[in-house]
DNA sequence: CTGTTAGCGCTTTCAT
DNA sequence: ATGAAAGCGCTAACAG
């Protein structure tokens, strides 16, 4: 049975008030801090957060909420964030939602119910309706990677529009005209911005072109599927241009699959993760976010918020993406 | 301000026991049924789980800490653990040790302040000493993937030296007798495992084999800068086994650098991850591991242990692992 | 089936 | 700097 602060009052002859004080950073005389210690060794003391939650009202832990813990992107985030957490004291609960809405409301109010001081949340439902419990419970909420449309709240992101236009650049400037992007789900914000920010370059920056935009599922198959029925009946199409991790992967299954080589046959940027991009030969030319940073702003905020070190509006940081050469696109 | 019995007694009249009695699934009359739940819907009355920690001490939740969170392996395991526990009614919070033995241990200590009620790990010390204080709290262990030296726990694993061994006779099969594995470090207990297997049946169903082990560190990297020693001055090696994700990953990268092609100029077998054998082309023979039913499993004991349906003694449970051909190993 | 009562281990005024 | 006392919200005998 678990020693508590009683049985430290036992050993010392300290009230309980002087113990607690000292477990909470309080000054006491060193030889006080020094019996206490003692004790606490000698009994392999712990405190109990439970008790500590219950009257304190804090949990010292943050939630945090993403769609897929498959996705790549949404894995690192998780880690990055939870890692910086843990250093300045707290602790993250992890849930997925596994893309579904009706799962995301309930892992949201489970981690409500978990008494998190805080949610750090990559949002499903693009409505943010989900996340007014948080609100109601006051509890400060970040957005990452989306905004919701009908919940105001801080938001890291990254400049998604220009992430597309960025591929897009890359693509006019060696010569294409003719481009398919291969996009998730129009309501998911990212995808929507790279889609408009690709075909918007194309419109403005080259005469004559011609983009096919796909919308598919947001998933290695989705990826596939769209990957092969473009490179069957996809005609003149010169080059591709897939915005997330899972429809990269896809996309390159089915090349592999139909024996279409890139960049001979046809052209290709990915997005994210790297490390894909260097075991596939030859290497792929992708879009990156700065996950790490991204991570890192969206714990600072939530800790800024929780810790009152920031009570300013709510904010909105946008981060720049940028592009990695490989060797998928010709030179036409 | 967050409801409580005391306000559903207010509405209702009734009895904080009869309350309890309710929320925690006992008989109450219909009307009674009712009432409350009236009352509860009203308030926005959410469970307190603090409170009912405290004074029930379980906390319904339950402790998974693996080494890496970037390792495929490590995630999918962690993610379906987490899917089934969370079904069954247990939270689950994830804790990484950055493959950092003093990390681990601090990690452990932090579960178990967390009042989890078991824990699920992959140890990294191969010892298991950390987990003495998870027993010294009654809270029960199961291992993943690896087993302790110094700690008896229940485990479910793979047969790690059949898995060496089922890549050794592929290669064997196909003509191969002067192969090579890059392993992870010997300390390890799987790697040690797959090691021996591999050795074991090259040594034993082909005369005049000759099997080169590299031990290298647990990463892209280790596996990358083997791979490319190996094909440097590997002179008359015509095939490899990379005995986990990373290492295959690592290996795949350090040949298209050097412009080494498999099966052509060397033959290759990689591990788990069927992903990555479908995206690279040609695709990779590798061994898997059932991981959903690895994961299921061991949170099943947990629970089993958890709810005392199961009061047996320590037992291991050993999972065959599969091996599953792609296009990488030619035949001599 | 319902109510009364006594804490769980800690924090937090308020005194001293 | 330390102590006494009250109570956070819930559970679990026990009695009716």
């Amino acid at each position: 049975l678990p020693a508590t602060y009683k049985d430290i009052k036992r050993l010392t002859g300290l009230s309980l008030s002087t113990i607690s004080k000292y477990f909470n950073g309080g000054n006491v005389r060193p030889q006080t801090m020094e019996a206490i210690e003692a004790a606490a060794q000698k009994l392999d003391f712990r405190i109990n957060d439970f008790a500590r939650g219950l009257k304190s009202g804090r949990s010292m832990s943050v939630g945090v909420l993403i769609p897929e813990l498959n996705s790549s992107f949404h894995t690192t985030i998780m880690r990055q964030v939870g890692q910086f957490l843990r250093q300045r004291g707290y602790s993250c609960l992890v849930c997925e939602c596994n893309a579904d809405k009706s799962i995301e409301r309930e892992a949201l109010s489970f981690l409500v119910d978990k008494m998190v001081d805080g949610i750090i949340t990559i949002p499903l439902d693009s409505s943010g309706s989900h996340l007014e419990l948080a609100r109601a419970r006051n509890v400060p909420v970040v957005l990452v990677d989306r905004k919701t449309t009908a919940f105001e709240t801080d938001a890291v992101l990254i400049d998604n529009f220009s992430a597309g236009k960025m591929a897009a650049e890359f693509f006019i400037e060696r010569g294409h005209s003719r481009a398919a992007i291969i996009s998730g789900p129009s309501g998911i914000y990212t995808m929507s911005e790279r889609s408009r920010g690709f075909a918007w370059a194309f419109k403005e920056r080259c005469s004559g072109a011609d983009v096919k935009t796909l919308e598919v599922d947001f998933s290695i198959e989705g990826g596939y599927q769209a990957a092969k029925e473009l490179l069957i009946n996809g005609s003149d199409i010169t080059c591709v241009f897939c915005p997330n991790y899972e429809i990269t992967l896809g996309a390159v299954t089915a090349m592999n699959e139909l024996k279409v080589r890139y960049p001979q046959d046809i052209s290709l940027i990915g997005f994210d993760n790297m490390e894909l991009s260097k075991v596939l030969n030859p290497s792929l030319t992708i879009v990156e976010q700065p996950m790490q940073e991204i991570a890192k702003l969206a714990a600072q905020l939530l800790i800024d918020r929780l810790e009152k070190k920031d009570d300013s509006d709510v904010k909105t940081i946008t981060l720049p993406a940028k592009i990695t050469m490989g060797k998928s696109v010709a030179v036409l």
